[in-house]
RNA sequence: GCCGGUGUGGUGGAAUAGGCAGACACAAGGGACUUAAAAUCCCUCGGACCACAAAUCCGUGCCGGUUCAAGUCCGGCCACCGGCACCA
C-alpha cells in the first residue's frame, strides 16, 4: 500500500474537527499547561512558510504534554486591526471589516490544512465588539487610576497625503506611499504612563524564564540609569536643573547645553542678546525629522547663549550655555552639563567651539580623545575629590551636593510613555466623550463597546484628525454627565492595545461579565510557555508585560507576570538566504508543500530545518529528505511481525530514543529530535522488521511531529484504542539507554591512536590496562616514560607519556 | 558608536558538563533492480600526500593563551546578521 498523504490527511482532520480532542476542558483536576503563540494579523498574502515554524514548534510541545497526561490550552486568533487592512480598503473601497473577513477565512482554511492542534472552539479576534469591549474597558480602568493622559506631541505629518503617519510608513525621511516631505507636526496624543512600571518592568524579569538576550533586550530598552540631579545658579537668576550619570566628574563641566525646546529659552528672551540666532537655531531643529535629526551628519551644531551664563556649583567658575540638538528634551531635564574631558559628545563639541577641555579623571589622553572608560581612574584637579576613585567620588559628591540642598540621586529612564492615539478608522474607538463644561468624561462602562460606525467614506481627513472625525452622527452626542452638546473622541487605538492582554480572554473567550471569569483564571492563571519573534520583544512583550501588571493592582489577574517562560524562533529565508517577501520573489507558499508532499512532511521539515532559534534559508531538497522519511515510517507497516515487547536487540536503542526526543521536545531541539527517530528507524531497517510494541512506540514518539500519519498507522494496525485521545507518551528506562560494552578512544598525549571495545562500567584500572594491551599502544609506549593517565568514562583514555 | 547574536564539509546542520569534530539529512559520484526512466535498495563522500590503500599530517573565521585534552574556556582581532541610535 502506497502512502496517500491526500486521504489520510484529510481524514483525521475531519474526526479531530468533529470531536473536538484538541479542545481545553475545565477539568481543574488535571495539571495545566497553557502554550501560546502570538496570533497572527490575517495580511492580504495568506501564510507562507516562515509562519508554521513558531505553530508547529508550540504544536510539537502541547501534543507532547496531552500525552504525557496534561489538560492543554493551545489556543489561536486574530490581531485583525491595523493599517495595512485599512489603506488595502481604502485602495479597494471595500469595508475593512470585509476585508478583515475574507482574510481571516483564508489564514484559518491554511491553518486547519497543517493540522496544528489548536483550540478553535476559543478563537478569538480583536476586530470583534465582543472582544473590544474588553479592550475599552481596560482603557477605561487605566484612566481612572491616572495611567492614561493626553499630551501635545509631535507626529508624522506627511505634507501630500495630508495625514498622520506611523513611523513604519516614513522610509528615509520621505512619506512610504507618495515619497512627498514628511515633517514634524504637534498634535494632542493620548498617552499611556508605562514609565510608571519601569522599575518593575525591569525587577521582575529576575521572577520569569525568557531568553538571557530578550532580557538583555528589555532592560536595554527601558534604559535605567542612576546619576544625579543638580541645580546649576544662573546670571539671569534661574535655577538649570541638569541630570548626569557622572556627577563625580562636575569640576569638569566647562559649559552648558540645553535643548532647543528648553522652556527657559522663551523665559529669557528679554535678557538674551541673540534671540535671532536662537529662533533660527530652534526652527531649524523642529524643521529637522527624526531621521534628519538622527541619520544626518553628527557634526556638532549648536548656538552660545549671549547674555546669560551659569554658574558650576562645584567650584564657583561661570560658564557659557549653549543650545545644541544632541541635547534631547524628552530625556532628563533637557539640559546637561558638558564636560568635554570624558563624554565624547562634549568633546566633538568643545573642540568645534573651541571651548576648554579640563582632565579631571587621570588615565586617558583628552588632546586626543575623550576619556570615557575611566571606571577605574582617579580624580584630578577636583578639589576634595582629587585622589578618589571615580567611585568614591560619585558618592562624596552626591553627598555633598544634598547637604548644600542643590542636588540628589536620581534615577532615570531611556522609556518613554506609550503614544497610545492613532488618526485612523480600523482600531478600537477611545472611549471618552470630550465636553465644553465636563472636560473629557468616560463612556460609562455598560455603554461598551463602543463600536465603529459602519458607513461608506472612511478616508482620512485633511486635518491630521482621524477619519471618524467626519462622521458627524457618531460624532456629536450629548454628554453623559451634564447633557450638554458634547464630541467624542476619534482617535482610536493602537494596533498594540488588542494584542496587550488576548492571552487572557482565551482562558474565557465567550464570557459576557468580564475579560475572564474568576474560576478559569484561577486555574489557567498565566502562559506557561509563550513562543515569539525577537522583533516583538520590546514592543508588544514590554507593553502587554505592563498591561498585564495594571491588571494584577487592580485586582483583575492573579498573577503579577503574563508569561513563565518566553522563547523565539529563527526567522524562515528564502533558498537565497535574504529575507522572504514578495518584492524579493522568494516567497514560498505553505499550500504547495502540504498539496504536493503532505502537511506532515511539511511538518516535519519545518521542525527538521535547523536550529529552532536560528533563521535557516528554505530548501526544497530538504523537503524531499523528510517526504522519504514519512514514507520509509508508513512502509514499516511491510516489515510488521508480532511482539508485545521491545526485542532485546533494540532495546537501547529504543530507550535511548525516548529519553532523547522527550528532552529535545521540551528544550527547543526538534531538528535533534527528528535525527534521532531517523537514527532509530535505520536502526530498525537494518534488523530487518518490527514488531507491534515497537511500532506503537515509535508511533507514539512521531505523533507530535507527524500527527496524521502516526494517526493512520496507529489505528489501521490497531496499536491502541486511539492515539490523541488515549495513547500515552512512552517512559524510558534509564538502565536501558546504557550499552553494555562501548568503544573508547585511546589517545597519546592528546592523539588518537586506537579504538578498543570495553565494558561500559570499567573502572580506571581495567580501563587503562586494557588500552595499554592494545598493540598499536603497545607500540606507541615502547621507550617512553608514562607521566599520567586519563580515563573518562565511556569516552576515551589519554595516556601522557614521554 | 552601543547592545545582542552568529561564523563548523559542496549544502542544511550535529557535537547535554572541556573528552573520538562532521550525527541526521540534502546534493554529488558509483553500483543493483529495470527494455528504459522514475521510485527504491547498497557503497563512497572535509582536505593534503598517494596508482590504491595503510600510515602520517592539516582542518570548526583570524592571532595568541590555559589544559593531558579546546568547535567548546580566556585575551586580542575580523566578517556577517538583528535591534537601538546624540539618552548626558
Amino acid at each position: 500500500m502506497k502512502y496517500d498523504h491526500k486521504s489520510i490527511e484529510k481524514k483525521w482532520q475531519k474526526v479531530w474537527d468533529e470531536t473536538g480532542v484538541f479542545n481545553a476542558t475545565e477539568d481543574t483536576n488535571k495539571k495545566k499547561f497553557y502554550a501560546l503563540i502570538e496570533f497572527p494579523y490575517p495580511s492580504g498574502q495568506g501564510l507562507h512558510v516562515g509562519h508554521p515554524r513558531p505553530y508547529t514548534a508550540l504544536d510539537v510541545v502541547a501534543r507532547k504534554r496531552r500525552l504525557n497526561g496534561y489538560n492543554v490550552l493551545y489556543p489561536i486568533g486574530w490581531d485583525a486591526f491595523g493599517l495595512p487592512t485599512e489603506n488595502y480598503a481604502i485602495k479597494n473601497h471595500i469595508h475593512p471589516e470585509i476585508v478583515t473577513e475574507k482574510n481571516i477565512a483564508r489564514f484559518k482554511q491554511q491553518i486547519k490544512s497543517l493540522g496544528i492542534s489548536f483550540d478553535w472552539s476559543r478563537e478569538i479576534n480583536t476586530t470583534d465588539p465582543e472582544y473590544f469591549k474588553w479592550t475599552q474597558w481596560i482603557f477605561l480602568q487605566l484612566l481612572k487610576h491616572g495611567l492614561a493622559y493626553k499630551k501635545e506631541m509631535a507626529v508624522n505629518w506627511c505634507t501630500s497625503c495630508k495625514c498622520v503617519l506611523a513611523n513604519e510608513e516614513v522610509v528615509n525621511g520621505v512619506c512610504e506611499r507618495c515619497s512627498s516631505e514628511v515633517v514634524r507636526k504637534v498634535k494632542s496624543q493620548w498617552m499611556l504612563k508605562i514609565t510608571a512600571y519601569a522599575e518593575r518592568l525591569i525587577n521582575d524579569l529576575d521572577t520569569v524564564d525568557y531568553p538571557e538576550r530578550v532580557k538583555a533586550q528589555q532592560r536595554n530598552w527601558i534604559g535605567r540609569s542612576t546619576g544625579a540631579e543638580v541645580d546649576f545658579d544662573t546670571t539671569a537668576g534661574d535655577k538649570l536643573t541638569i541630570y548626569t550619570t557622572r556627577p563625580d566628574t562636575i569640576f569638569g563641566a566647562t559649559y552648558m547645553v540645553i535643548s532647543p525646546e528648553h522652556p527657559y529659552l522663551e523665559k529669557w528672551k528679554g535678557l538674551l542678546k541673540n534671540n535671532d540666532e536662537i529662533s533660527e537655531y530652534q526652527a531649524m531643529a523642529a524643521r529637522k525629522s527624526d531621521f534628519e535629526r538622527t541619520e544626518g551628519n553628527k557634526e556638532k551644531t549648536g548656538v552660545r547663549l549671549e547674555g546669560v551664563e551659569a554658574i558650576n556649583p562645584a567650584n564657583g567658575k561661570n560658564i557659557s550655555i549653549f543650545i545644541s540638538d544632541y541635547v534631547l528634551v524628552s530625556y532628563g531635564t533637557g539640559a546637561i552639563m558638558a564636560v568635554p574631558g570624558h563624554d565624547t559628545r562634549d568633546w566633538e563639541f568643545a573642540k568645534k567651539f573651541g571651548l576648554p577641555i579640563i582632565e579631571v579623571v587621570k588615565g586617558g589622553n583628552i588632546e586626543e580623545a575623550a576619556f570615557t572608560d575611566c571606571a577605574a581612574g582617579v580624580m584630578v584637579n577636583s578639589d576634595f575629590l582629587s585622589g578618589m576613585t571615580v567611585e568614591d567620588a560619585k558618592k562624596a559628591i552626591v553627598d555633598y551636593l544634598t547637604e548644600k540642598g542643590i542636588g540628589h540621586e536620581k534615577v532615570n529612564y531611556k522609556l518613554r510613555d506609550w503614544i497610545f492615539s492613532r488618526q485612523r478608522y480600523w482600531g478600537e474607538p477611545i472611549p471618552v466623550i470630550h465636553c465644553p463644561k465636563c472636560g473629557i468624561v468616560p463612556l460609562k462602562e455598560s455603554d461598551l463597546p463602543l463600536k465603529l460606525p459602519m458607513v461608506e467614506s472612511y478616508e482620512p481627513t485633511d486635518n491630521g484628525e482621524s477619519p471618524l472625525a467626519n462622521i458627524a452622527d457618531w460624532v456629536n452626542v450629548k454628554c453623559p454627565c451634564c447633557g450638554a452638546d458634547a464630541k467624542r473622541e476619534t482617535d482610536t487605538m493602537p494596533q498594540w492595545a488588542g494584542s496587550s492582554w488576548y492571552f487572557i480572554r482565551y482562558m474565557d473567550p465567550h464570557n459576557k461579565e468580564a475579560l475572564a471569569g474568576k474560576e478559569a483564571l484561577d486555574y489557567w492563571k498565566n502562559v506557561d510557555w509563550y513562543n515569539g519573534g525577537m522583533e516583538h520583544t520590546t514592543l508588544h512583550l514590554l507593553y502587554s508585560r505592563f498591561w498585564h501588571k495594571f491588571l494584577y493592582d487592580i485586582g483583575v489577574v492573579p498573577t503579577a507576570e503574563p508569561y513563565a517562560k518566553r522563547t523565539s524562533h529563527g526567522m524562515i529565508l528564502g533558498s537565497n538566504g535574504e529575507k522572504m517577501s514578495k518584492s524579493r520573489g522568494n516567497v514560498v507558499n505553505p499550500d504547495e508543500i502540504v498539496e504536493e508532499f503532505g502537511a506532515d512532511t511539511m511538518r516535519l521539515y519545518e521542525m527538521f530545518i535547523g536550529d529552532f532559534e536560528k533563521a535557516a534559508p528554505w530548501q526544497q531538497n530538504g523537503v524531499k529528505g523528510c517526504r522519504r522519511f514519512a514514507d520509509r515510517y508508513f512502509n514499516l507497516q511491510e516489515i510488521l511481525i508480532a511482539g508485545d515487547k521491545i526485542r532485546p536487540e533494540l532495546e537501547s536503542a529504543f530507550h535511548k530514543t525516548i529519553k532523547k526526543v522527550g528532552y529535545d521536545i521540551e528544550n527547543l531541539k526538534f531538528n535533534t529530535a527528528i535525527a534521532a527517530l531517523m537514527a532509530l528507524m535505520n536502526d530498525i531497517y537494518a534488523a530487518g522488521s518490527i514488531n507491534k510494541e515497537e511500532l506503537r512506540i515509535f508511533t507514539i514518539l512521531l505523533n507530535p511531529f507527524a500527527p496524521h500519519i502516526t494517526e493512520e498507522v496507529y489505528s489501521a494496525n490497531s496499536l491502541g484504542k486511539g492515539l490523541v485521545a488515549q495513547a500515552q507518551w512512552p517512559e524510558y528506562d534509564e538502565s536501558k539507554c546504557k550499552e553494555d560494552t562501548v568503544e573508547i578512544a585511546v589517545q597519546i598525549n592528546g592523539k588518537i591512536k586506537a579504538r578498543i571495545n570495553i565494558a561500559a562500567d570499567s573502572d580506571n584500572d581495567t580501563a587503562i590496562s586494557a588500552a595499554k594491551a592494545d598493540e598499536k599502544v603497545a607500540a606507541e609506549l615502547t621507550g617512553k616514560t608514562v607521566i599520567k593517565e586519563i580515563y573518562v568514562k565511556g569516552k576515551l583514555v589519554n595516556i601522557v607519556a614521554k
